[in-house]
DNA sequence: ACATGTGAAAAAATTCACAGCA
DNA sequence: TGCTGTGAATTTTTTCACATGT
């Protein structure tokens, strides 16, 4: 019957780690839309995420009813609503601030566009690469925050500058507005409570799977 | 009075949320040690975090007991202590595979030597890549994995290919014996059991702010 | 007085299991 | 028959609250 509410059913609150799955869902099954499977059913769809049938189910059941009894689900109609779910069903313009070595690689990286950002102009407090171009981005000097996410009517924006510069940045850019901050830099930031935020910490992961490596069968 | 078990107390299995957290304190503790402090208590530490002070100590519950009634936690003995449970009071030689863009990246990233991972060798299918240097690092045809791992002892890898060629990277990897591996490539793939598995997706993070931003009361 | 470590209580997330629909 | 959606049961995680140590 597929009633796609985008809003929980009620108000309940979400769990953030539904989101989480509900993001990697989404990639799998426009993998799947790429070679041309129709449906998919819960278990198969968990199976390949390593999740049970149950999971899947209980999870997109927050958001509204998308599956078809005896069939499951129909993978072109469930990507296009947790994209709505998700809020990616329109481009989000974002800003990248850092233009170093990470910075770099990010506004390289095909992946965001396929998702629905689209990175329209990066900034940096380092004269020498103010001015350049990067990967069809234009770098502007960080002074110029505020005016370019008026200007683009951006939301949101990353951090890839120096763990030390991180928090004046970040508190740059909620005085200029911003509604949600993905932090790459290895250092804790702290935004008021009507941004919201995300911190990435690259060493972090390859300290988690250590950790996992030796304690193999402590973990769960 | 600090005992330090680098095993869980018993055998209750470490939720994985948990180990997370740990990385974060590490972090923190280390800026605090850097910074002079001595010592604190597990309400000023999850406060800079965002949690709270019991959940810092019964996280760190799991692996022993750290602290000193009436005074906190000694920050320098605290980040030894974490170090040993995660594993790294000893630097992991890691190799990266994929020199594209991001992996470029990563390369040049520092935080990774900072917390004790040191990558011994990069490896490309490109024929155009294979025998430069990238940031220090000699880059090998992908054939040499076998060869490398051993003899680096490498034990964990990065993945940072195009999606298409993960899962084939990554069954090489098993086959020459990794024990660990995170995947910055976005597609799930899958390794045997006995081989911990991190995934990170960069655009999902970007997902989950816009998400959190368009929803901004429905989530916890 | 201050702050840890920890059982007990509460809250939250996951799994079970089954009624109902195609 | 196959598979969803969902209450109920179970398991896991977090929070509470306090005895204990300095």
């Amino acid at each position: 019957m597929s009633e796609a509410n985008q809003k929980p059913t009620d108000n309940q609150p979400v769990p953030k780690a539904v989101v989480n799955r509900l993001s990697l869902y989404l990639r799998e099954l426009q993998h799947l839309v790429s070679e041309g499977s129709e449906t998919i059913s819960s278990g198969a769809l968990g199976q390949r995420l390593g999740c049970s049938d149950a999971q899947v189910r209980k999870d997109l059941a927050y958001f509204g009813q998308f599956g078809y009894p005896g069939i499951g689900y129909r993978c072109a109609e469930l990507v296009d609503a947790i994209r709505k779910i998700l809020g990616t069903q329109f481009v989000w313009p974002v800003v990248m601030v850092g233009v170093g070595n990470l910075g770099r690689a990010l506004l390289g990286y095909k992946g965001f566009a396929k998702q629905g950002f689209h990175i329209v102009a990066a900034l940096d407090s380092n004269r020498s690469v103010v001015g350049t171009t990067v990967e069809d981005v234009h770098v502007d000097h960080i002074d110029e925050l505020d005016r370019v996410m008026k200007e683009k009517r951006v939301r949101l924006a990353m951090i890839a500058v120096p763990a030390p510069a991180a928090q004046q940045v970040a508190d740059r850019m909620v005085r200029a507005g911003v509604e949600g901050i993905v932090n790459f830099a290895p250092v804790t930031i702290s935004i008021p409570d009507h941004v919201s935020l995300i911190g990435v910490d690259l060493a972090i992961e390859l300290e988690q799977i250590a950790f996992a490596v030796v304690n193999r069968n402590h973990t769960r």
